[in-house]
DNA sequence: TTGTGTTTTATTGCCTCC
DNA sequence: GGAGGCAATAAAACACAA
């Protein structure tokens, strides 16, 4: 924009503009007052001019300055001139809701759009254009604002499932120790039983070791049962240490059970190994364990107890992609 | 009153589209 | 190549605490 048009008829000024009162306590005066005569030159580097001195040393209305335009001034002398009392003005509220709720039907300005709210609002279309401009950055940044919040918000909400969910591993972390603490100690205790047991029955056992023998060769006789309790040392109570043989023959074969977990009597194994399989052992575990941990989406349900261990690395990541 | 931070207006340079 | 958009930035205007 070259030349050197001056702004000097205030007729294409909206009535809006008039009688208005400026944002901060500036004073507005009736436009068409303000705007000066065709004969009064406006000269500047830059689209705002300051005319404190004009104004008898307020300031006057911002907006009869509007539509100065510094590409609209060429004259290179009189702009150092006026380049001290250079200054920005800003756009009365009235301008500026207009120009708000105009954004507010459409953000991106059409030219004749464009023409029209300057026409209307009584400034430079170049003004007009920056306006909506700078005006749909602050919008940009507004989105960004609300974009993050909204992202931050579900970022902690995620975390606190995620928070959650590690207390909740922990927790069944310590009843899978402390029920395998407990399947442990009770083998434990069984062992002790039977030790006991067998010191105090060697000899039951040798008269065991004949009744099964007995047994055995079919002779289940009534001699048969007596002549091997005659063998025991011991005379007393036949009768009664027969049906104990018979009791024990039957106890050391048959599984035992305490609090509902099966508990092997192996006190005539020489080395006590566990025959329960991993998979019994887990489902002695109440079912709700790994049903909640599968519906955590762990990659690897764990299947056993050695894949009982999580991933927790991993399974962050998948968590939280964008956090690394 | 003054220093400082924020907001608003405007410029500049680059890019894209027609 | 001109028009228009955008990001970055400058600078004036403004708010506010000390």
């Amino acid at each position: 924009m070259a030349g050197g048009s001056v702004f000097t008829n205030g007729s294409n000024m909206n009535i809006l503009l008039q009688n208005q009162q400026t944002p901060r306590g500036y004073t507005s005066q009736p436009l068409d007052s303000l705007f000066l005569s065709s004969s009064a030159p406006f000269f500047g580097s830059r689209s705002m001019l300051s005319f404190e001195d004009v104004d008898g040393g307020k300031r006057c209305n911002r907006s009869f300055l509007n539509g100065f335009d510094m590409d609209e001034n060429g004259d290179d002398g009189m702009d150092e001139y006026f380049h001290q009392s250079e200054k920005k003005r800003r756009l009365s509220i009235d301008q500026v809701q207009f120009l708000e709720k105009s954004f507010e039907v459409e953000n991106k300005l059409e030219p004749e759009r464009k023409t029209k709210l300057a026409k209307d609002l009584g400034l430079q279309p170049r003004q007009v254009a920056i306006w909506f401009q700078n005006r749909r950055a602050r919008w940009k940044t507004k989105q960004l604002e609300k974009d993050y919040e909204s992202l931050h918000h579900s970022y902690q909400s995620l975390q606190t499932d995620y928070d959650n969910l590690l207390k909740e591993k922990d927790r069944l972390k310590a009843e899978v120790a402390r029920l395998t603490e407990k399947v442990a100690r009770e083998k434990q205790e069984g062992k002790l039983d039977e030790s006991e047991s067998e010191k105090n029955g060697l000899k039951e056992s040798v008269m065991k070791k004949s009744m099964v023998d007995s047994v055995s060769e079919g002779e289940g006789s009534k001699v048969s049962i007596v002549e091997a309790c005659n063998n025991n040392n011991n005379n007393n109570n036949k009768i009664e240490d027969i049906s104990s043989a018979r009791s024990d023959i039957l106890d050391c074969e048959s599984p035992r059970y305490t609090d509902g977990v099966l508990v092997r009597n192996d006190a005539f194994e020489p080395e006590y190994q566990s025959d329960i399989s991993q998979d019994e052992e887990e489902n002695l575990l109440p079912p709700y364990i790994f049903t909640k941990l599968e519906d955590v989406n762990y990659s690897n349900p764990p299947h056993t107890s050695s894949t009982y261990q999580f991933q927790e690395e991993e399974d962050h990541h998948a968590l939280w992609p964008w956090s690394y």
